[in-house]
DNA sequence: ATGTAATCGAGACGGTACGTCCAGTCTTGGC
DNA sequence: GCCAAGACTGGACGTACCGTCTCGATTACAT
């Protein structure tokens, strides 16, 4: 037999809609699954059949809301600095804002908590991300546009952890300049060799 | 009025050490105030009296505990990257020990719970590290290794944030390497510009 | 309308079944639908569809199943006394069982729990005795062994409400000795006064 | 150290008379912890902390409740009958008003739950009203009123057994003539020898 | 033979209560 | 006045069952 009421759709988006919106009002600490299944008109046993955990159950929350920034690949005009200079700047400007970075907050803070989500978080947000840097850089290097050599996998991780270590040490939230800043340095360096060349 | 009982020191200790140790074992999320009254051997109220929340302990806990790296001002040999080379592989590794990386996770949860505690944490522990690195770069940019105009903030920010980040994100933690490609990046870029021109 | 598939008599008689053995293993208090349910083998809703209650199924257990002690008539060999001391000391036997103990003891507390099961069970299950005794000891009366004006369902009531006493108290459970004691008092009185006189 | 903070007596009679009530308004059955606590406005583990299950602190609030019925001891005016017959009424009599007969059917629910209730309660609730009986019985005997090897107890356990069978049957409730009956059955019994001597 | 209708096992649903854990507060006696 | 001890109210935890509600799969009778 392989009987039974089939699961509740209707359930599974109205925990995950509650998870979302409470996890913004309150963070992750204050979180409850109670409150979560209060909000949603839920058992709370819905919860727990489905989710082993509530840093599970905020992970799909991230992935199914409309939490996440969206996936916009970087635009290729042929001048690989302006294109990741235009695309680091939005995507900067995208993670400031206080719902995206309450939200950050929150999911680093279910990332320390539990290895298994800090991976299917990692794998479905952040990661997607860098690939489409590394994907765009590397059509750069090809291109010529880069060195030869240039580490591509590096430089998107520098791009987005420099954006986002700013954002998780909740001081001065980064800025365009500071996106401008950082393209600036990963293209050109900061070393004086160049100049003295000049002279 | 100044008569009582003095605020017994002893029983501080045994205070931010458990937590400490607590810290390590269980991470942010399962410390409870309760275990670490009961590994101090200390009543509750000595904790309640004297700090306001579970990550104000966690803090002072971090401070003064041996937690944090130490703080190792980078050498000045004249030769800048070779510098922060070596110092960023030693900071780099410190933090890649397990006792450091729980140490990592569990102070970012705490930054996420509250913000004092962020600030506090980020005053005391990040950014001084931050700031030796800044002021060993200004030395070479006025000494002519950087360019006059090198963003010698953000380079410190991008150093230390491309490290942690690559901790906090729990996947491939940052080794040596990595640490060379980006004290390389940030000295010398990785545009392929430079080159033609010079030719 | 006729149509349909006919209720499952195997399913209706393994749900008393598993009834009346959980009864017996937990007692009332501890028994539930569920485990009754798993151990039929039967959907918990096929229980919800012919019994409105936990204590309506286990009346029905009770009733059905071989836990009830068997309606046995008194003896009448012309001796009422005699006849009513085998009968009761065969009766307290077999209410002193472990297992018509337990029975007896949830079947108490179905009956405190709920009015109607109280009616059913009484009528059913005790109210049978009564009645041989009271239509023994009729019988008795009648043929003179007993006062004219014997209260004839009194006596019954004292002879069964007493072992059943004894065994509710769950302190000493009635022996065969009592029985014969309860017998003698009814028959034959206390008092002194009627020897006094008879001298 | 023998520190800490004291009972609070407060929160223990609130507790027994929240069950109380409770137990009264709903029956055992119904009956749960969480109620208790609300009602008395008190944590649910100050319950917890010093009753091991919702049978014990039943049985302490009957104890300790004025849900008893008083402790009266049957008068001695010598006549033994006479003073039996006058307290069996008024004992019938008070056991079939609806709080008691809610109060029984409670205990005795709890009862059948917990073997250590089933004593707690016998010893000291239904054992000193026995007592009581046995004393004045044994007075009676020694002073001649009875048959020298009436047999006391006996007599004592038919008198109450009687009367709570009809009560816990929740059928007809005992009224005083049938505590007349019962007190004039086990004085002269129900046999026509007497008569037939009169004969 | 083919609906039609009520049953069946299975199992998810919204809930209530459980008994435990911990938070943060309060109240002792002892130092 | 601080301290260890430990009881207090409050509230979330994760589990067990409640009684209800679908499912797909029987199983009868009436066409």
């Amino acid at each position: 037999m392989t009987g039974g009421r089939p699961r509740s759709e209707t359930s599974r988006l109205a925990i995950l809609d509650a998870a979302r919106d409470l996890l913004l009002e309150r963070g992750y600490e204050r979180l409850t699954i109670d409150a979560i299944a209060t909000r949603a008109g839920v058992g709370r046993q819905t919860i727990y059949r489905w989710w082993a955990s509530k840093s599970a159950v905020v992970a799909d929350a991230a992935l199914e809301g409309d939490l996440a920034p969206p996936l916009v690949p970087p635009p290729d005009t042929g001048d690989i600095e302006t294109d990741l200079r235009g695309w680091l700047r939005a995507w900067t400007h995208r993670l400031t804002t206080a719902e995206s970075t309450g939200f950050i907050l929150a999911l680093t803070a279910a990332t320390a908590d539990d290895r298994a989500i800090a991976d299917i978080l990692y794998d479905r947000f952040t990661r997607p991300h860098e690939q489409l840097l590394r994907d765009r850089l590397e059509l750069a290097r090809v291109a010529g546009q880069l060195a030869p050599d240039a580490p591509v996998s590096t430089i998107a991780g520098v791009l987005i952890g420099s954006m986002l270590y700013r954002v998780l040490s909740r001081q001065a939230p980064p800025t365009a300049d500071d996106a401008d800043l950082v393209v600036g340095l990963v293209f050109h360096g900061s070393g004086n060799r160049g100049r003295r060349t000049g002279i």
